[in-house]
RNA sequence: CGGGGUAUAGCGUAGUUUGGUUAUCGCGCCUGGUUUGGGACCAGGAGAUCGUAGGUUCAAAUCCUGCUACCCCGACCA
């Protein structure tokens, strides 16, 4: 009663904090824009990670660790790049703390850094001061690594998970010997996050590259994947870079070729966040609470006994034991809760506000007649499974819960995908219900700007699943090639 | 950085307009008992320098001044 959400359709903003909350997974930390990723939320994301980190080690990836803490005069080579970033970095000047005489820490000016230190809001540069190091012969190309780990951005406004000052995330930095080998790379890391986005977290998304007019700063081509959340705004939840050779020229990092020749080297850059949850999050969970797919929920299946006394527990807790035993030696994430000051109701509502994609009741009638309830997240079903075949059904049933939300997820992308020919209709679009928006672009940042400045939707991405087509910008009337994915975004 | 809001027990709150005994209520927590198939019940109990610093007053959660923090809405962005 008391610890219900606010509706979906009343206030979605609403509903999305007090759904990361309620559930458990974080919480504000008492400075702004940072948030503390509790338990069950790190426990997903730790999920998440490995099946990624999985992917990309099987495509020739290995994983390092470089610095939290980067020099100034490092920072500062890649001057495109830094230029836009620096604006939202937060820079280390002293090492030292004393007490004064009121016995409370200030800063011991003595310990002033000769050099101020950037709290990197991502790797690239002291990663390409390593790889000049690194690389003198096409021998040693390609490098292919990748880094888990946090930074740092000061942002303005900030919103758990999608958007929070200091975040985790994965960044790949290759290195290669041709444009054409850079460029597979990107595009190999896009298909990669793709797959992991739809079969994974059961997000669909549409593939694209970013327009010249939003690109990553000291990037080439940008390409990213862009998801759209249930309330028609869009969020993109990975991007890979081709950064041809901008970083190779900045740090002077050149090879010696077949024929005796130096060359610069061409590379990429890639990343995905703690913003996927978020995502995940907005994607497949309703006004009972979270939503989780079983490839990532930390608890699969949530095992429930009910008994009236001791000695009937004590029969429905052995046979909730042999269950648990075959599901773990499925690797199943089965949680048994027999806690006992809590009754069955207030767990039924706390699991559904955790996700967890099964729950199990277990009583005398199960006991029984060798058969239990089953109760699935997703559609909020109940339904008896026998004993016998237990095991079997409940990997069944797993896999179709993955399938169906994302069959859903997808269904709803496809409403949400609509092309547009004329600015009236497309500003009714944006207005009443959002979506991504297929509609004729000139190519200007004018337009781009009117258009974000009367609407607020902004272009997304150029995307790839569609054919390129001439018509008329739809702003200006312009000549246009192609369509390009217009929507409010987070 | 601009606009708005909030700050009272672990959480959510009443009280602030119009100053006045011992600061309200619910959830949670502790003890004992009864319960347990969709957020159980009874009895008892613990828990608060009312965000912070100062001021006005016989008297301040309440009035005045400064400060701080967080949240929400925009501009910057994964």
């Amino acid at each position: 009663m008391t610890n219900q959400l606010t509706k979906r359709s009343q206030d979605y903003s609403k509903w999305y904090n007090e759904i990361v909350i309620k559930s458990g997974l974080a919480e504000f930390s008492g400075i702004r824009g940072f948030m503390i990723i509790k338990p069950y939320g790190y426990s997903l994301w730790e999920i998440m990670k490995e099946k990624l980190d999985q992917m990309l080690k099987k495509s020739g990836h290995e994983n390092v660790y470089f610095p939290l803490l980067i020099p100034k005069s490092i920072f500062s080579k890649e001057k495109k790049h830094t230029k836009i970033l620096s604006e939202g970095c937060a820079v280390v000047t002293h090492y030292k703390l004393i007490k004064n005489k009121k016995k409370e820490f200030i800063i011991d000016k003595e310990s002033r850094l000769e050099e101020e230190l950037v709290i990197r809001p991502t790797s690239e540069s002291i990663i390409w001061k390593t790889y000049k190091n690194w690389i003198q012969s096409y021998r040693d190309l390609p490098i292919l690594l990748n880094q888990w780990g946090n930074v740092l951005r000061w942002e303005m406004r900030t919103r758990l998970f999608l958007r929070t000052n200091e975040f985790l995330w994965q960044e790949g930095h290759t290195a290669h010997s041709t444009q054409e080998e850079a460029i597979e790379e990107a595009e190999k890391i896009l298909n990669i996050y793709t797959n992991f986005s739809e079969k994974i977290l059961g997000i669909p998304v549409l593939q694209g590259i970013k327009p010249h007019t939003d690109k990553f700063y000291g990037s080439e081509k940008t390409y990213c994947i862009e998801a759209i959340m249930q309330d028609g705004k869009s969020l993109q939840i990975g991007t890979s870079h081709f950064l041809g050779q901008n970083f190779s020229k900045a740090f002077d990092v050149q090879f010696t070729n077949k024929n005796g020749k130096k060359e610069y080297v061409w590379s990429t850059s890639w990343g995905v966040s703690t913003r996927l949850i978020g995502g995940l999050i907005m994607t497949h969970s309703d006004d009972k609470g979270l939503i989780l797919p079983p490839k990532v929920a930390p608890i699969q299946i949530v095992i429930i006994p009910i008994y009236q006394n001791k000695e009937k527990f004590d029969i429905i807790d052995d046979m909730v034991k042999k269950i648990v035993k075959i599901f773990e030696k499925e690797k199943i994430r089965v949680k048994y809760d027999n806690i006992k000051t809590l009754t069955p109701g207030w767990k039924f509502h706390e699991y559904e506000m955790k996700g967890v994609p099964i729950r199990i009741n277990i009583g005398e009638d199960e006991v029984e007649n060798k058969k239990v309830e089953v109760f699935r997240r997703d559609t909020r079903e109940k339904m008896y499974l026998s004993w016998i075949d237990l095991k079997s059904s409940i990997i069944e049933l797993l896999d179709n819960i993955q399938k169906n939300i994302y069959k859903k997820a997808l269904d709803r992308t496809q409403k949400f995908l609509i092309k547009s020919d004329s600015y009236q209709d497309f500003k009714k679009i944006i207005n009443n219900h959002g979506g991504f928006v297929l509609a004729h672009w000139d190519g200007t940042k004018n337009t781009v700007k009117k258009i974000q400045e009367e609407t607020e939707a902004t272009i997304r991405c150029i995307p790839f699943a569609f054919e390129r087509e001439k018509g008329k910008c739809i702003y200006s009337g312009k000549p246009s090639f192609q369509r390009v994915i217009f929507s409010k975004s987070y």
